[in-house]
DNA sequence: ATGGTTGCCGAGCAA
């Protein structure tokens, strides 16, 4: 089972893009993060018309993730528990059925800039939710697998300029320490218990040639629990989605699990 | 230090 996640900033943007990176990669499941959509306005014939099954939760303009799946998909759920204030469109859950069931997680982790401020306390708060439901979904002893963009820059190894991120919420300490705090509970960072070396980013600004210069940072990741790592036989990082036509600011990050 | 770019949608905000 091929499981990938990709942040495609606009799902009408990468009406053209999106297709020609499925139809190459053949993924079996893909989780979207910010789809900047309604549900209703999604274009689902043309995902449909490639064999998937579309889970949307969506929100008009900002935000939002979606579920595509070439498998069945049962018992789908949107919106991260704890906080029914919280109305961003972040978070969906579904069970994919192989081999055997994985329970795939989508996520739109914030951004939390400017730090400090209530757009860094959010990121926290969501951090520590998220940790709750990491937990109960460990002790289900299925195979679960937390996809997306967590803006995290895990370690300074995961950014071309280290320097250039020490003030930002997606380095700061206290990110960091909430990152760690949630795979502690017991998940593998897939493509960092495969790749240990520097200089692999899933991320490169539009901005100031960042791709050119390859002054990139890696924030896509997908977390394990035990019965998931231990299916786990492949882990990339699609750089080269990054130079073709009209492309996200982020690059697809993709698992293979014996499931 | 600033500015640099893109997507949403039709003015700024978010990133």
């Amino acid at each position: 089972m091929k499981i990938a996640t990709f942040n495609i900033n606009g799902i009408k943007a990468r009406a053209e893009a999106l297709p020609a990176w499925l139809r190459m990669a053949e993924p079996d499941v893909v989780v979207l993060q910010e789809i900047k959509s309604t549900d209703e306005a999604f274009p689902h014939e043309i995902f449909e018309g490639l064999g998937y099954q579309i889970e949307t939760h969506g929100q008009k303009g900002f935000n939002g993730v979606a579920i595509l799946s070439k498998l069945p998909l049962e018992d789908v759920t949107r919106g991260l528990p704890g906080d029914p204030e919280d109305e961003q469109a972040r978070w969906i859950e579904a069970a994919v059925v192989g081999t055997r069931a994985v329970r795939i997680c989508g996520l739109y982790l914030p951004n939390g800039n400017p730090a400090p401020g209530p757009k860094y306390d959010y990121k926290l708060a969501w951090m520590a939710r998220m940790r709750t439901r990491a937990a109960e979904l460990l002790a289900t002893e299925d195979p679960v697998v937390m996809a997306g963009d967590y803006n995290i820059i895990p370690q300074d190894i995961d950014a071309a300029r280290p320097e250039a991120w020490r003030e930002d919420a997606l380095a700061l300490p206290d990110s960091r320490a909430a990152f760690r705090r949630i795979v502690n509970l017991g998940f593998t960072e897939a493509f960092r218990a495969r790749e240990p070396g520097p200089g692999h980013y899933s991320f490169w600004d539009y901005q100031a040639g960042a791709w050119a210069r390859n002054n990139g940072i890696r924030i896509d990741h997908l977390l394990l629990s035990p019965q998931a790592a231990d299916l786990m036989t492949d882990c990339q990082i699609d750089r080269e989605v990054r130079a073709g036509e009209k492309p996200s600011d982020h690059v697809p990050v993709w698992i293979t699990l014996d499931a």
